[in-house]
DNA sequence: CGGTCGCATGTAGCATGCTACCTGTCAAGG
DNA sequence: CCTTGACAGGTAGCATGCTACATGCGACCG
């Protein structure tokens, strides 16, 4: 028997088709909308509409204006780094236990979906990329033992997907972001949690750095030193 | 002029009552209970009833069923440990930042809501000290400048928050909680990092103690070594 | 011409109606 | 006595009605 609960609800779809309006910009970030608007667009009720904005809403995504509609939330650089910086604090240490306690069942998903996500860089596919992406990461957390750390840092990824996919020089950057899981895996495949940390770290620093970069050159505002810091500190200062 | 706002809406005093009525044991974890019914029983219309409990079941307090009613959830230790594993990663860089940037502002506010939580400790009151712990951990958390790693331990908090309160033996327990903090506030009042790390880990480390304890001795079901592992080991291994 | 106020418009928030469906009960049939 | 199946009760989920209110615009007044 099958669960199949998850997709079905009419709530969860709209959750869904706002994260991808957002995405694919026919939802402006900054700009006001109207619940009610939505609905008819989407031609089903209010209620539905107005639960998932509640849910987008408290991931951030957007805010509702009493009286006035729902306003898709700008993602300014200091908030990207909040989130790489929470990231790091997290999926590092589960990394490392990950590799601790691997076996091989864990091995083959994880190679698995690597090689999913080869193969959808070389079709150009972004948005199932980012899904196998992202099963790479859950896999891997899931394995560290702490399944609501897996939760949280899924989280996490909803509130930063909405920034991605500049469509511009992109399939090049999959490339890259597809190899710089290999060390992750060779590590996890050696049982050797200091590797699978420090592979890890590289990877998520990185893509921190190509998405400050992104928004930096937009808005022009470089990184603050304390905004810096988060991101190459992760861990405690170590260094007395 | 003043911000009013958050206190406003019913879906969000309907969060508060359900989670006070969790906690005083008028809703019981693992029963089945009826939106229709609270709402009834609260003199409101079904739908910020059913909204407060969207939002209660996003962050795990209570489960859906379908044409069923609401779960209240239990609280197994697996879960305790998990939201302590992740306080541990998240609170205990956070802190040694914080101790990194403090200014007197901050030792000042600090110092505020410690006396508060012995004032409170004297007066038995649990839940006014409670939220003078939080507001402790808050400060100290927003001071190491990620606020949305403030925001995700509050979150964690709620989730804990639904156990409290055997109100067995508790006013000692109040004192003890205390005055593991005040190692903290001294390390901040020092500026010292690695000193207000290991102090807060160690508060942190006992409180789950207690929490894990309370559970194991109703439940009769010792920790696995996985889960100690997870309490044991907050950071990177760091040796090596 | 500048400033104020009333009003139309549109919205979030709340209340309520409606439906499909899950579950427990109980009677009929083996 | 056990199994089966119709049925009543109750619920989540969705649709829709209703109200107070925030805002923008235009008329009216100074």
């Amino acid at each position: 028997m099958r669960e199949i609960q998850g997709a079905s609800s009419l709530t969860d779809q709209v959750v869904q088709a706002v994260r991808e309006a957002v995405l694919s910009g026919e939802l402006k970030a900054g700009e006001l909308y109207s619940a009610y608007q939505l609905a008819e667009r989407l031609k089903i009720s209010r209620t539905p509409v107005r639960e998932a904005l509640l849910r987008l809403a408290e991931a951030g995504m957007v805010r509702f204006e009493r009286n006035r509609g729902f306003r898709v939330l700008k993602r300014d650089p200091q908030e990207i780094v909040e989130v790489f910086h929470l990231r790091l604090l997290l999926e590092v240490p589960a990394a490392g236990l990950a590799a601790r306690n691997a076996d091989d069942t864990l091995v083959a998903a994880l190679r698995q979906e690597l090689d999913a996500m080869r193969a959808m860089a070389d079709g150009g596919d972004d948005a199932r990329f980012m899904r196998h992406d992202r099963q790479f990461h859950q896999l891997l957390l899931l394995a560290g033992g702490n399944a609501r750390l897996a939760a949280v840092v899924d989280g996490l990824r909803d509130t930063t997907t909405t920034l991605g996919t500049s469509t511009v020089g992109r399939s090049r950057n999959l490339w890259e972001i597809a190899a710089e899981h290999e060390p992750v895996l060779a590590a996890v495949t050696a049982r050797d949690p200091d590797a699978a940390m420090s592979a890890l770290r590289a990877h998520i620093t990185h893509t921190a750095d190509l998405l400050v970069g992104q928004l930096t050159d937009e808005a022009g505002t470089p990184l603050s030193p304390a905004q810096a810091e988060l991101l190459g500190r992760p861990g405690p200062p170590a260094g007395r």
